[in-house]
Order: structure tokens, then sequence, then C-alpha cells
DNA sequence: TCAGTCACG
DNA sequence: ACGTACGTGACTGAC
């Protein structure tokens, strides 16, 4: 700790700040007697943040004492028009200054000023002291105190994102001084305290003002040389408003304080009161801080709870019970290669621990992996492929904590079983980041710090356990969690083990040759730029194409000119350099991640080991990574040229693909009831062709125009996405009115398609989340949010996550099913990859026939709707023969 | 680490 | 009036 560092703290604005940064939660955050505890909460996270990074040795919090300051009497209408701040905030203020005296730091208030203004003074005492300074603020008011010996942070977003005005920043920032910043806001005036400055005055002429005169004062005194504008004129007619603005923006840094810069010594945390205040707020985290820490810190430094545990040896004797729970460490994210680290073993109440992975081949181990007691434990897929690697088949592994939680509530989609942990209460695990660290820097702890983290899992996934089950049955969720996604990952990892064979000769055979097209278009393109330049730069590429070539900007980002395809498109006539850009772009793609990025990842068995997220997806759904298999070319016959390189096992053998056709639909036609739609499902008819005839009120499909069933087939997308009438005519490139027409049409014909979208938008306004027909939960906290986009887009989801998600529950009920009959059967077919509503398999060439017929009956019979489910397949000697 | 772009269902 | 389709992952350049 310095000696001398001051820590000065703008109480209300922080308190703000804390209140919104958690204002999704505030339901949530509340404590028995019904007290609103989010800001409270929030504050105390940015307090440990800022005493960590700071290490003050004296700190004072200000607030505001009161609405009327010498500010409102100079101007009475100074900070009017403001929102009242919320009573859920306001109820919060007082426990925000117990806890600060809970914890030794001072608080203050002083009538008649502001919290600026008591900063402002003891900043100034303190460096007369010698003190160095910190300013922690939610307003940019107080930057005007920055200077070299006190730094103002501001909150960016939330409250522990900081940004550090230093005199230097400052100069960056606004071009001006931190005491020029008050005559700046003099000229500009305030929104937000409701002043005004000078008509038409902004930031960028406020600051070219400063910087050429210096202050308010100078720019009156030199009105004179200026020439006669506009700006001249606002200047003379505003000059009143101008300096009372400057007294008003000026901080009084001479209030009559009270304390001595000596009284803000912080004081010892009173442990006793602190604990009991976070027992009446219910902070279990904060809690549990105080618990493993006790005196020595209040500043969320803590270790991990220490677990009596036992290093285990060949010779451990294993004590014999019913149920046991593993963990299998390894070093990185991909388990397929991934080094071991060790394994940590609860049996009983007597927890293990080792790093030595080659001990569970031994037989006490072995024997207990492969027996029949009941395994828990988090991953169970990473942990059969970990096992698999050793040659370990591990059996009964029948509770997975990570599933469980995936499934009770996905809206964190962490996979870390400390922070997991952390969502249910339980603190006494830290998570990976604070124990491995993140990025290049991570790296295993010394190893009492390590084992005691291995075996603090094996503990957390048994005291979790009941508390997970009770919750899905709460959800009824047990149906889903142990008929669908527990055996689901066993063939998810039965998937990924056996892996999709890649001939590495045949991409590099297909990257020489868009090698050469590369080098032509490039030098095309530069040639026709007249300037080399990096084309893979958006701004770069949108430098030439806008600036240089002056074609029209059709749409900007956020950060310049946007050059996407559909951008590109528009612009093709007009240059012909846009269709070689486009050209360019669509090969160094596939040069980049499908060529290059598919060689890199083949491993030395001559095959890819994709790995499927289970417990990532908001809907339900898998993910495919390293690589990405769900994502492979196909809609360009260049790019599904790649798909040449994905072979099956047997030469003479086939990569066999069958995939649902219209799943999401005929989900929607079940969930919905509509009886139109399914009418046109059981028929058999072309759905797209059959909304054609329905939204144009055609008598026979024979009527039907390809263009009309085009504008059928978006409309139907556009259902499933929660449709808009401005997102149709976007995508379909009709007008605002006509895509109306259609959707109003649509709703006509299918009216309980519209019903349906009302129901679930309606749950979820009342439940808060939405379901799939097995019970898969979303959560959607913004259903009720106040911004209107925010609030639509919760809409659209509420609609569209039980279908993508009802869908998603099918295929995977198909692929248990798949795999079982491939068992039953004694097939040597694999099942490779799911594409979310298509299966691939590798199938020997003896074996052809037999998954012809079985593999789509499988699929439509996965599950009975009220409308049939048809699936079609397809095959050839390589993935890109199969379609 | 983020934003832009583009590959898939 | 608001500014939009739903769900993903990989690569690149720029900070």
């Amino acid at each position: 700790m310095a000696d001398k560092k001051l820590l000065l703290i703008d109480g209300n604005s922080v308190a703000f700040r804390a209140f919104y940064a958690l204002y999704r939660q505030l339901d949530r955050f509340q404590n028995p007697e019904g007290l609103h505890t989010n800001a409270i909460y929030a504050f105390k996270n940015m307090l440990d943040v800022i005493l960590k990074q700071e290490k003050p040795s004296h700190a004072l919090v200000a607030f505001d004492a009161g609405k009327t300051t010498f500010r409102t009497r100079m101007f009475k209408e100074y900070k009017g028009g403001r929102a009242k701040t919320p009573s859920e905030l306001l109820e919060q203020l007082p426990y925000i200054k117990e806890l600060l005296a809970d914890l030794g730091i001072k608080s203050y208030e002083l009538p008649d000023y502001e919290a600026d203004d008591i900063i402002g003074t003891y900043s100034k005492k303190g460096q007369e002291a010698g003190f160095q300074v910190a300013i922690f603020s939610g307003d940019k008011d107080l930057t005007q105190l920055a200077t070299d010996k006190a730094t103002v942070y501001v909150t960016k977003s939330g409250v522990t994102d900081l940004e550090a005005y230093t005199p230097e920043h400052m100069k960056e920032v606004n071009g001006v001084t931190p005491t020029e910043f008050i005559d700046m806001k003099a000229l500009m005036g305030d929104n937000s305290d409701n002043y005004p400055g000078v008509t038409k005055v902004g930031p960028k002429t406020a600051s070219n003002l400063i910087r050429k005169y210096g202050s308010v004062e100078g720019v009156y005194e030199h009105l004179d040389d200026m020439k006669k504008s506009k700006l001249k004129e606002n200047l003379i007619n505003d000059k009143d408003k101008a300096f009372l603005a400057k007294k008003l923006a000026t901080i009084n840094c001479e209030s009559p304080v009270e304390p001595e810069i000596a009284d803000l010594k912080i004081e010892a945390t009173n442990v006793e009161k602190l604990r009991s205040f976070y027992e009446q707020m219910n902070f279990r985290r904060f809690l549990a801080e105080l618990d493993d820490s006790g005196l020595a810190s209040a500043s969320g430094e803590v270790e991990e709870k220490k677990v009596e545990y036992e290093v285990a040896t060949e010779k451990t004797q294993l004590p014999e019970e019913a149920e046991i729970s593993f963990y299998l460490g390894m070093f990185g994210e991909n388990y397929h290669t991934a080094d071991f680290t060790g394994f940590s073993l609860k049996i009983g109440e007597k927890v293990y621990v080792s790093s030595d992975v080659n001990l569970l081949l031994t037989k006490p181990y072995k024997e207990l992996l492969e027996g029949s007691c009941h395994k828990n434990v988090f991953d169970l897929k990473k942990t059969l492929v970990g096992l698999h690697r050793l040659g370990i088949k591990a059996q009964h592994l029948d509770y997975d904590m990570l599933l469980a939680s995936y499934l009770v509530n996905n809206e964190n989609n962490s996979n870390d079983l400390g922070e997991i942990a952390h969502l249910y209460d339980y603190y006494q695990i830290k998570s990976d980041v604070d124990i491995y660290g993140k990025g290049k820097k991570a790296a295993i702890p010394d190893e009492e710090i390590f084992f005691n983290h291995l075996a603090n899992k094996v503990v957390a996934i048994e005291a979790l356990k009941a508390e997970l089950l009770k919750r899905l049955k709460e959800h009824e969720q047990d149906d889903l969690y142990e008929t669908i996604e527990l055996p689901v990952a066993h063939v998810l990892a039965k998937m990924e083990i056996t892996g999709l064979k890649t001939e590495a000769r045949i991409l590099t055979e297909q990257g020489a040759e868009i090698g050469t097209k590369l080098i032509k278009l490039e030098s095309d393109i530069y040639d026709l730029a007249g300037e080399k330049f990096n084309i893979n730069s958006p701004k770069q590429l949108g430098q030439i194409l806008f600036e240089k070539m002056q074609l029209p900007v059709i749409k900007k980002t956020k950060t310049g000119y946007s050059t996407s395809v559909d951008v590109l498109e528009q612009l093709k006539s007009q240059a012909p350099i846009v269709e070689k850009i486009l050209q360019y772009r669509q090969l160094a793609k596939l040069q980049s991640t499908y060529i290059k990025g598919l060689l890199d990842v083949i491993q030395p068995d001559g095959r890819v080991h994709t790995r499927y997220q289970q417990t990532l997806t908001a809907t339900g759904r898998l993910s495919s990574v390293d690589p990405n298999l769900q994502n492979i070319p196909v809609r360009l016959d260049e790019g599904k040229k790649i798909r040449k390189a994905f072979v099956p096992t047997d030469n003479d053998g086939y990569i066999f693909s069958c995939d649902y056709s219209q799943v999401e639909l005929r989900v929607l036609a079940h969930v919905s009831g509509d009886e139109n739609m399914q009418e046109a499902f059981k028929t058999g008819y072309d759905i797209h062709a059959h909304t054609a005839m329905k939204i144009f009120h055609l008598d026979s499909p024979d009527e039907v125009t390809p263009n009309m069933r085009r504008h059928a087939k978006a409309v139907n997308f556009g259902i499933v996405y929660g449709i808009s009438d401005y997102g149709l005519s976007k995508n379909l490139g009709i007008s605002r009115k006509q895509a109306k027409e259609f959707i109003d049409n649509y709703f006509e014909q299918y009216p309980k398609i519209k019903d349906y979208m009302d129901k679930e938008i309606n749950f979820a306004r009342e439940n808060g989340y939405v379901e799939t027909i097995m019970h898969r939960r979303r959560y959607l906290p913004d259903i009720h949010a106040k911004n209107f986009n925010v609030r639509s887009f919760a809409e659209r989801t509420a609609i569209n996550s039980p279908i993508q998600g009802g869908a998603a529950d099918i295929i995977k009920i198909a692929m248990i099913n798949m795999q079982k009959k491939l068992d039953e059967l004694n097939l040597k077919t694999k099942m490779l990859i799911q594409v979310h509503d298509e299966l691939i398999f590798d199938v020997p060439a003896d074996e052809l026939e037999t998954i012809k017929k079985i593999v789509p009956e499988v699929m439509q019979n996965a599950v009975q709707l009220d409308v049939p489910l048809i699936a079609d397949a397809n095959w050839g000697h390589d993935w890109y023969e199969a379609k």
C-alpha cells in the first residue's frame, strides 16, 4: 500500500451506474425483506476492482446532499427535467453507505454542494499534502480535475470497465486540457445538467475555439478578430449563457468541507458487522469470501476452500461405493489432443487426487471406471473421449453436471465447473480462469493449489447434484435429460472419436488451383485500382472503392463503409473491379477457412475429429468446432468441391447422407395445430407451392410460377424466424407494403400460426421463458425490455426457439435410435456428422442397401407428430457425390 | 479482443 | 416511430 494514496469516489453516479449495470437482474437481486440489492452488489464489485487496482491509504465516497445547491440558486433549471431517480435505487443508497462504513471507508455529503465539489476540494487538498489521487465517477464532468497527480476514471460500460483520464488522455479525446474542458463545456452547455451554452456550438466547434483562444474569456476578447459569421453572431447573442455555463460547469475546489485529509484514512474492516450485513442482503458470494479470508481481505482475493484429499498411488486401497464422482483434467480446450493434467476421484467421503493419469490404467482404477458403480462427472462427452484415449472404456457415467446445468438454464453458456457452481451459490471452488489464468499466460499452478482445485471439482459435482436434479424435475426436464441429452452425449463421443477421413492430397491440389486463380485476380484488382492494397482489409478496400473510385456508398458500418456481398452485388455494374473482388473474396474464403483450415486439423490418423458443443446454443442445437463440419460449403459448386476431400474409410465404401425435409415447418405445423398447414404436409404437397397458392389466392398448383414459389418460400422462412414486413421486403427486394400483404394473407390462410406466435409471446411474458415439445427451455428476460428493439428481438426469439429447438430435439432422438440400430444389427457403418437436420454416415459397400432402408426409417419415426416427418437420402463415394 | 465478412442449417 | 429476420464458427485486419 502506498503511504499517500487518496481514493475519491462519486457515490451517486457510481451507484447509478451500478444500478443499471444489473438492471436486468433487478428482480433476482432482492433480499428476503423485499429490498432491492442489485446496486449494492454491483457497487461492492466495483469497489473491489478499484481497491485492488489503487491500493489507497485514504478514501472518501462523496454523495449529493440534496436537490438544492449553490448552482440551483444561480440557475433554477439546473439539472431540471431529469427523470426521477427510481425508488428501487433510492432505497439502496443508505445501505451502500452502511457497507462503506463496515469496510472502514468514509462517506460524506455537504449541504448546498454536489458530490463533484467535495471531490474537487479533497483532490486539491490531497495533492497539496503530497497525495497521489484517484477519482472514480460514472460521469465525465469530473475529468476537469485530472492533473499529473490526479487521474480520473470514468466508467465506460457496466461499472468495472473504466477509462482513465490523465491530462494527456484529455488532450487526445477533447483536444483540450482538463481546465480548458470547463471552458469547452461552457460554450457547449450540458444537456443532461439542463443548462444551455452557445447556440449551435457542439464539441468540435467548442474544442476548436478553446484551442485557439484558451478560454471563454479569451474567445470574447478576440470576438473582433473573427470574421462575420453565424457562429460569431451566436457567440455575441449567447454571451451571458456562456459565462453562466462556465460558472455552473466549474467544480468548486474550495468547498467548506469539514473532515481533514487524515480523517479519510481507511480503517480496518469490521468483519462481524460486514458478515451480518451480507447476511441481511443475502450476498452469499461475498459471505463465502469472508468465511475463507477472514480479516485479511475484503477485496475479493480469496483462496479456494481447502479440501481434505489423499494423493493417489498404485498402492492406494480404493473403498467400494455404489456411487462415485470422477474428474479428468486436461490442459487446453481440444480434448482430442490436449495433455492430461491429472484426475480426482471422490469415493464416499474420501477424495483422491493425482497428476499421473497413467495410474488410471492400473487395475483398481481401471476396474472402477469400467465397472458398474455409478459415476458423477462434469462433461460426460469430454470424459468419455479422454478415457478412450487412455484405453479405458468407461461405463455408467450416469450423471453429468454440465449437461444438467445447461438444461436447467442455458443463459450462461460457460463450460467451466467453477463458474457453473457459482450460479448455484456454491463458492468454495474458483473458476478455471482464476486458477490457470487465460490466453498465453495460462499455466498449471503449484501442485498444492492444483490438487486442491482438482479435489474441489469432485466435491462440487457431488455437492450440487441433488440441487440440479431437483431443478430438472421442477422443469419437467428429467426425461429430456435422461432419455435425450445423456444418451446423445454417448453417441456424439463415438462420432467424434471415429472422425471423418479426409484426403489431404485433394485439398492440397485444390489449394494450388485456387492459389493460382487468386494471384491472377489479385493482380487484376491492383491494375483496376491503380495501386496495391490489402484486399482483405475492409477498411482499405472501402477507401479504394468509395474514396478513390467514388462509387456510391450503399451502406455504412460502425467503423466505415460496408463492403459486404449485398453492397458489392449492387455495385457490380458500375465498375469491373467489383466483380473481381467478389470472386477474390469467394476464393480467399475457400483457401483460408476450408483448404488451409482443414489441412491444419487433419490428425495423424488421416481424419478430422470435430468436437460437438452440446451445451452451448440457446436453442438446443449442437455446434461443431475444430473443425466446424457444419458449415462446409454446399451452395456454390466451387465451394462444394471441398467435399470431394471427405471420403469413406473403405475405398469402395460410401458417404451416406440423409436429411429431414422442412423439419422446422413441420414442427410449426405440429405445435400450432394449424389445420391448413397440417393438411398440406399430410397430403404431401410441396409446401412452398402450397403456401404460394394460399397467399396468391390461386386455385391449382399449376398456376404457381417459380417466382411465386420463391416468394412463398421466403415467407415460410420468415415465419419461422418471427417475421416482419421490413425483413421480408429486404430479403425479397419487394416493397414493404407488398411484404405486409403477403404476411396478412399468410395469417388469414394459416390462422393458427398467428395464434401460435401470440401464444408463445404471451407465455414468455408470463413465465420468462419458452419451451420445446421436449421441455427444453430458453429464458427470455428481454421480453419485458423497455427498448423496442431489444424487446422485439426477444419476441422473435420466443417464436423461433420452440421451433428450432423442437427440430433439435427430434434429430437428437433420431441419432440415439440410429446408433442403437447400428449396434443391434452389428453394422460397421459409422455415424459421422450431424448438420442440424441431416445425418452423415461412413458406410462399407456391403451395408449400403441396409443403410438406405433403415436410416430414413429411423429418422422419420424419431417422434410422432401430427404431420409426417420425411427424410431424403443421398450417397456417393465421397461427400461431394452424396448430394 | 473486436468488428467485419462469409460459410452452413 | 422504433430498425429487424433465427441459430452457429473461422478467418482477417486493426486496435
